[in-house]
DNA sequence: ATGCTATACTTAACACTGTTAAGATAGGAG
DNA sequence: CTCCTATCTTAACAGTGTTAAGTATAGCAT
């Protein structure tokens, strides 16, 4: 029977009901056993997929990871004069945005030791690639005011810790829903 | 004897040493058990003191945050012109450092669904009693400048956004040691 | 079609976790 | 001294991640 053995689509599954399951609960109340059981699998069927439970956890990282790279893409693809301060203020929206859509991702994603981010400027290797392609378009509207290197670096650095700093807020638990969080970007990001 | 019961002072050993792990090992790496016999006592012992391990830990989180209030008080303290910005710049240091002492605190701190941080300017309650501190003090400050309650109130929680979350990105793992913070704080504090 | 083989799965077991129930100990109050 | 209460121990439970050994199936070669 194909109800039992070779479920075809375990891997996916287990990825996306597991993500799932953590926009719902948190990824603490997260068990393999569970998950398994979600996908009506038995306990050790995802070690065929998986060397371990981090190695699923990276993975399922990497899952939300993209979902918000394209957010982030699709945010500076529909800004009109991609060189203005609006590019990177609409980028910051959407950040903020996605993590208080899933406020549990924050979680998942920073406080889990797998993700690496790496915030020297020159970096091209495993960095966080949303902060990577947010540097790069922060990059060109920074040149087009003149700025030097210098100042550039730091606007960069400056305008990420800004960005992330209120998706860490937002997304905490036991903030206030009247966070006025996008008068408060627009105001601290543009300048 | 005493050696084996009425250890004498179980409840503050435990927070003390849990701490220790902590700094060492991540939050993740903490057993109660392993915690347990790190104090020379049965695995049952910390029942006596605490209802769960979440008492336990919410008790761990209560000691970190009296510790990082102190950091604050005594940066406030040590500024000679309490009400210029230098005040919320010396804090907003003390701050940062106190997360880049302690890495592993960050993530124990606000990963973990036990403390409580309220962000509305007029709460008084259960909020994190830090940024009620940072709060009421960078008040001063911009009152001296004239400025409005409006725009008080958004340039503190934009001040908070800034601090925590140039706090967050230096906490993280596989963040550079080369990482300017100090500058890049004083630039986008002081204005 | 048959048989082979790699892949995907199951079952059973292991060590470890938090937690609880029951009982043991010690120090102090009467 | 006796009893009481707080503090601790031992033993057990269910749940966790992980591994070893075995089973089933799909796809392939023959």
């Amino acid at each position: 029977m194909k109800e039992n053995y070779h479920h075809g689509d375990l891997k996916d599954e287990l990825i996306k009901t597991g993500l799932q399951a953590i926009q719902e609960n948190g990824i603490e109340k997260l068990s393999l056993r569970k998950l398994s059981s979600m996908c009506n699998v038995s306990e050790a069927a995802p070690y065929s997929h998986f060397k371990n439970k981090d190695e699923l956890l990276i993975a399922m990282q990497e899952y939300v990871t993209r979902q918000l790279q394209n957010c982030l893409e699709s945010a500076y693809e529909n800004t009109e004069e991609k060189h203005s301060p609006d590019a990177i203020l609409n980028m910051g929206r959407a950040y903020v945005l996605f993590f208080m859509q899933y406020p549990e991702y924050y979680t998942f994603l920073f406080a889990q030791p797998c993700v690496k981010i790496d915030l020297s400027l020159n970096s091209c290797g495993d960095s966080f690639a949303p902060f990577q392609y947010y540097k790069e378009k922060a990059y060109l509207v920074y040149r087009e005011k003149g700025l030097s290197d210098e100042r550039i670096k730091y606007g960069i650095i400056a305008m990420w810790a800004k960005v992330h700093g209120i998706a860490a807020i937002t997304s905490m638990k036991y903030v206030k829903r009247d966070f006025e969080w996008e008068d408060i970007l627009e105001k601290i990001l543009v300048e």
